[in-house]
DNA sequence: CAGTGGTCTAGACCACAGG
DNA sequence: CTGTGGTCTAGACCACTGG
């Protein structure tokens, strides 16, 4: 595999390249996996850059669980691909990623004062306007979710067009509110007979239940969603790392 | 409040120093959420270390989303506390730290070759040896949860003695396998007839599931497990960011 | 324009692991 | 002891933001 040249005219950190050319060396197997890494003072004379800028490339794949480092001892390729933290997306993401023709259907939307457990957990005062709407979200025409959201009205006004074209993580981004951090909490429960209903599934029937809480870079809160997921075909894949 | 001055004859990192400093002054409130931070270059001064050891120092509040940069602007504080990311514990520890006086019932453990999907999932050959063992959890006399285990017997031997009075993590740490990164998939479903016995619950009642591999630093799977939870009694709590 | 954070360098010393 | 990564410095130039 061609690996290209340091490019030093190139508006793309240093440190980024050299990360991209060891990443590329690693997952083409000429670096084995299981095996050392030269030193990073001979690695930094051979690319012609300066040791602290062959440590941040370094220590780049390191975050990313690539290498690990021990002092005294050296360098070790551990993961021959990067394993991505955990991903901050909305549902129809995922399944516009996955290739499952994703739709929504919105049962309701209105703008209302944000309820008292919504505006907790956005960390808004009570009585915050937001738009608050329903949602089922389908999946190659089978329904698989029932989902509640809260958006605060001065973060974005939504409108049941773009909802149901667009996913709501797609359109916050759009807008310039990248969820950054949140909150989840992941349970399960037995389906009331109305959720069973539009779910097209049975009373009582085993849903997984996700409520969540989403923040922006800088800290503002931009979504509150109370959302439940047919059991039979839904479940959450996370890769944790600490 | 008091802040301690910096020791550099101190093994503690000054980056590192510096950073619990700004911690302090913002957690006290003598530096405002929402304000702005003196430039780098101002501050690194007034500490008296230079300015890549400040930037270091700021650079870690920024992973830990207490502070947020923008170029050309500056440093903004945009929350007084620390998010901790998503942890990576069992259990064991959550009951314990929320004072719930977890006790553990082994219900059988032997030393057998992987099943294939054990093996598949710990990434070792077929018919490497594991400790398998199937337990219940209790939280203050409650049954909680049904958990099955796999933990190859080249990485840690484990007795029924040990596994009663610790969590699994625990043990893996205690034993320098530290559990640093792994995948989870989290779903629901109903019990079957002979869980729901188990767990003092009724049949079909709804719970959740988990199957998870754990591997440490080095990149070595340490566990695998698939839990099953009684919804009415469990949920999981995450922070994400990204 | 002035001020901010982002990148990069060359070199120094230290702490730790292993033989 | 040698070799490794970990920390720290002083200074340079660049890129972006806002007035």
């Amino acid at each position: 595999m061609k690996v290209p040249a340091l490019d030093r005219t190139s508006p793309v950190p240093l440190y980024f390249q050299v990360a991209g050319r060891l990443e590329q060396l690693i997952e083409s197997g000429q670096l084995p996996v299981g095996g050392r890494l030269e030193n990073e003072v001979e690695l930094a004379d051979r690319l012609g850059v300066s040791r602290p800028t062959m440590r941040r490339a370094i220590q780049y794949l390191v975050e990313r669980g690539m290498l690990v480092r021990k002092r005294g001892i050296g360098t070790q390729i551990v993961h021959p691909k990067v394993r991505r933290p955990v991903e901050l997306s909305s549902l129809y993401d995922d399944l516009a990623k996955s290739g499952k023709q994703p739709t929504t259907r919105i049962r309701h939307l209105d703008v209302r004062p944000a309820p008292d457990h919504v505006a907790e957990a956005l960390g808004v005062p009570e009585g915050t306007e937001v738009t608050w709407f329903e949602r089922i979200r389908f999946a190659t025409g089978e329904p698989l979710a029932l989902m509640h959201n809260a958006v605060p009205v001065d973060v974005l006004p939504l409108r049941r067009d773009d909802l149901e074209a667009r996913g709501l993580y797609e359109l916050l981004r759009a807008a310039g509110y990248v969820p950054r951090m949140a909150d989840q909490v992941v349970g399960a429960r037995a389906a009331t007979a109305a959720e069973a209903r539009l779910l097209g599934d049975t009373r009582g029937a085993p849903v997984l239940t996700m409520t969540r809480t989403a923040w922006d870079a800088g800290g503002r809160a931009v979504e509150y969603g109370s959302h439940i997921y047919r059991a039979s075909r839904y479940s959450f894949a996370l890769t944790l790392s600490s």
